[in-house]
DNA sequence: GGTTGTATGAAGAATATGTTTCAGAACACA
DNA sequence: TGTGTTCTGAAACATATTCTTCATACAACC
């Protein structure tokens, strides 16, 4: 039985969406450090995945082996075939794909973005911005460019939870002015704004700036006009092989700080989220679909 | 016993003089295909090099291990080693911040999903993914969840200067009946669904199905229930150090895809991306600021 | 040629491994 | 809320592995 040219990772792939919850449990782990993870015997496998042994066995069958020791000889062979290829680099991300692929390519320049990004980050400046994003005696106001609309959407949809006092300003700039008028003194101001620099969000932050605003701006390594303006900036690498910029890097620079706010103001967001999770809840009983 | 530093390749070179002809013979056998040839069980190895198990269990003790299976654990470590990716090992992301500071390790963490993640994917599903959503002769809605929107958003913004026929489908769930209305057979549906998977989405998605809809569905690790409707799956790792998931890795697959389906259609596309620089550019001298 | 020491593998004992069965748990569905 | 289905792991069972013992083969030396 099937010792068809599948590897048991493509057969893995391709069964995924068959698998049960522990299943995939097991397959997650046998891709993780693949294919050695597999080399031991049932047992410790199954130890290693948190699951029972049968479970394996299972699997083992559900991908069309035998038994276990029928995969498990299928993965010898594949990591023989695997180190005795010297042209076989095993820095492939996506291990099917060739090098060239877009999506190999993408995540090497990614890990690039990200490394050039953080050798430039002062971590004390992240603290501060930390810091400040977790004062609540200050209101803080979210605005983003075009694009960069979704990374504030996030960023909001987050610290809202955390915290009071947050504000997801509108997409369209007519409406600024009304936001403007309730930013106070000391008030913080969290601007995206990225390659193709908006006229608008310049004078917005020059306005904010004319109130004693603080403002933290996300943009990109050559930096936007409005950082004039700026308490702090954080810059991301954002050049990909692609038309478009990416927004990988900013994404998670923001996730670091919702994380390092969340930590920082436990107590106080740990009650907060507990009502809104039994608000959600109540909603849900309350909604009706078709 | 023996787990001191040596690998089995310098036990056997340093002990080789003191080996027998029968040990000599296996050696040589372990060495030519190393470290792979020792994977097997001691039968197997003692048949390949044509010696008696009981001379592999004997060499085993002489090189300093407790048996063979102690031997085999030592040689399946090493192969790890070998095996493991290069990249993981890096020297510290932000250079200035110990290693425990939120950025290093958020930052070892998304790598480690980044690479988790592209080791499921299988980059045919990912060109067949590009691939309807290049196809102009079907329209594509977007939708996400709760924190899921922004990246629908997101999404949504790129692909709709892309090419028409693009629709966001709202946050709220009551007015989804309608763009259901709207989508036919053969169309496209992105959806949204990570952990706290969501009822609404569920039934939006096997409605939608009902209809002969393509479902593309962006979920996590674990798998939303709306897969069961879904054409095709892309599962990102999300866990972080962190109360929330990650969308950094999610976010890296759409660019790809992004980008993938921007060079499949440059030349269309690049006449509607000029028509729309054009048209920014007019909105932005109508447009006046406070 | 006989003696002695070492090397080797066959065979069986001890151990670990893999498989099957089955009962309870979790889940989906009505 | 109850019912049927699927999933899961504990335990018993069957099988394969590894180790030990021991008889034989071989070589070296007297």
């Amino acid at each position: 039985m099937s010792t068809d040219g599948f590897t048991v990772a493509q057969r893995i792939h391709d069964g995924f969406d068959g698998l049960t919850r522990a299943e995939r449990q097991l397959a997650n782990i046998i891709l993780e450090n693949y294919p050695v993870s597999g080399m031991g015997s049932i047992t410790a496998l199954a130890e290693n995945a948190e699951v029972s042994t049968p479970t394996v066995a299972r699997m083992a069958r559900k991908l069309g082996f035998g038994g276990f020791p029928e995969m498990q000889a299928q993965l010898r062979s594949e990591l023989e075939a695997t180190i005795s290829d010297p042209l076989t680099k095993h820095d492939k991300w996506a291990t099917d794909a060739p090098d060239t692929h877009i999506l190999n390519r993408f995540a090497d320049n990614v890990i690039d973005n990200l490394r050039n990004t953080l050798k430039h980050l002062n971590a004390a400046k992240f603290d501060q911005i930390v810091a400040l994003l977790s004062d609540t005696e200050h209101t803080v106001a979210v605005v983003g460019g075009r694009l960069s609309h979704a990374l504030a959407s996030y960023f909001f949809t987050h610290m809202q939870m955390m915290r009071d006092g947050v504000t997801l300003i509108e997409r369209n700039s007519s409406s600024w002015p009304h936001y403007l008028l309730s930013l106070k003194e000391g008030d913080v101001l969290v601007m995206f704004d990225m390659r193709r620099y908006e006229q608008d969000l310049l004078r917005f932050a020059e306005m904010a700036q004319a109130r004693g605003v603080k403002i933290i701006l996300f943009t990109d390594q050559w930096g936007s006009p409005a950082g004039k303006a700026a308490t702090h900036q954080i810059h991301s690498r954002i050049e990909v092989p692609s038309t478009w910029d990416s927004s990988v890097v900013t994404m998670f620079i923001l996730e670091a700080i919702i994380s390092a706010v969340q930590s920082q103001s436990w107590e106080r967001s740990k009650d907060r989220m507990e009502e809104l999770e039994a608000l959600f809840e109540k909603t849900r009983l309350f909604r009706k679909f078709v």
